[in-house]
DNA sequence: TGTACATCAGTGAACGCGCGTTCACTGATGTAC
DNA sequence: TGTACATCAGTGAACGCGCGTTCACTGATGTAC
């Protein structure tokens, strides 16, 4: 067949990125190959190479994807006045930490990012950054002398930490990493200004 | 040649685990192949069946060996008295950020082990728990309300963080690389009771 | 509105290449006598 | 100590397979007249 419609090609090239940062997620960027987003696309890969100029390119898109998604669905999760508490609960939790493929992307891939592109570290640096401004906006007052600023950064570095190390741990050792996310879920919170 | 003396295939098998171990860190353990790993040893790719049943079995060793190393590092890196500032001013580095291949293996491929076998997973687990063990025993009092423990699993966790989501964003926004850094190295040291 | 045709998204075969793993073979080691 | 030989670490060719990318081709779309 083809060509297309201009709607439909746009509606295949989003069915390209969401099966891209779906597969990512869940099996490495290095762990899927360019054919098997297509399939996942009902596509081919050369109409990925339609709308991507390599691999890389779409990698960098699905990752902005991705944090773009989830960034919105952690803001409506935690209601139009979101407290530490309610970002925490969200984040730091045994359904995300199991839920890999439709979960944060900087968790799942945050310590395959340095190994790609500028693009992709762009995309990354973009999300991450996004998400501490959102944390460093809920924070409350607390005894410790760093600004609110450096709290928030600990806390999402925290918060992804926790998530990715639950994740390495949990297949030999599920009680540890059950441990770690009630941990870091209370430490990061009291160091928000979450009051017990 | 070949056969070769006990000895030398002791040295072989060990020559073959850190080969394995630097490569895995700096390129992923999906971005390294077999007969990579046996170049970089001095050997073939047959050697390494004739040590190790699989990549699999290889990768789990040589995580282990990588975090017994590490460890060793951090500790006679501290002094024979550590505090939780000698481990993070170690730790929390751009020294260690940049040093992907020598540095930290949880930081370097801890979104990657979720991925692997159990063998794999159980590496990860006791390099980490071992870890938190050295954190907890430096522990100052503070005057959050978690316990030792808790703070010491999310200082744990967010200096693995901290260097997995640093290097991620290094290649776009370097200035916010170091901030990471510096906000976390600050945090995380007031969350175990140091003093300014 | 109707016709002619350039565009280009998508197809699928093909490219060279490296992957993890297997296996027949080699020959120095190290043991049994 | 000297000889005979089983062992087995290591070699390198070969396996089937999937990788990222290229490209000649198709044919409906959508534009120009």
């Amino acid at each position: 067949m083809m060509k297309v419609t201009k709607e439909q090609s746009a509606q295949n090239r989003e069915a390209l990125v969401r099966a891209a940062s779906k597969l990512f997620r869940e099996y490495g960027i290095d762990g899927v190959g360019v054919a098997e987003i297509a399939k996942e696309a009902e596509l081919t890969h050369g109409a990925l190479y339609a709308q991507f100029p390599s691999k890389e390119a779409i990698a960098a898109e699905a990752l902005a994807d991705a944090l773009e998604r989830t960034f919105t669905r952690l803001v409506s999760a935690s209601g139009s006045a979101p407290t530490i508490g309610n970002y925490l609960d969200w984040y730091i939790s045994k359904r995300h930490r199991d839920n890999v493929a439709d979960g944060c992307a900087m968790a799942a891939s945050g310590s395959e990012i340095g190994r790609h592109d500028k693009t992709v570290s762009r995309s990354f640096a973009q999300g991450f950054e996004r998400t501490v401004r959102a944390i460093e906006a809920a924070m409350q007052e607390a005894s410790l002398t760093a600004t609110p600023r450096e709290r928030a950064l600990t806390i999402a570095v925290g918060a992804i930490g926790a998530i990715a190390v639950a994740r390495g741990v949990a297949k030999a050792n599920p009680r540890l990493s059950g441990e770690i996310l009630a941990a870091c879920r209370r430490v990061l919170g009291e160091l928000g200004g979450e009051r017990k």
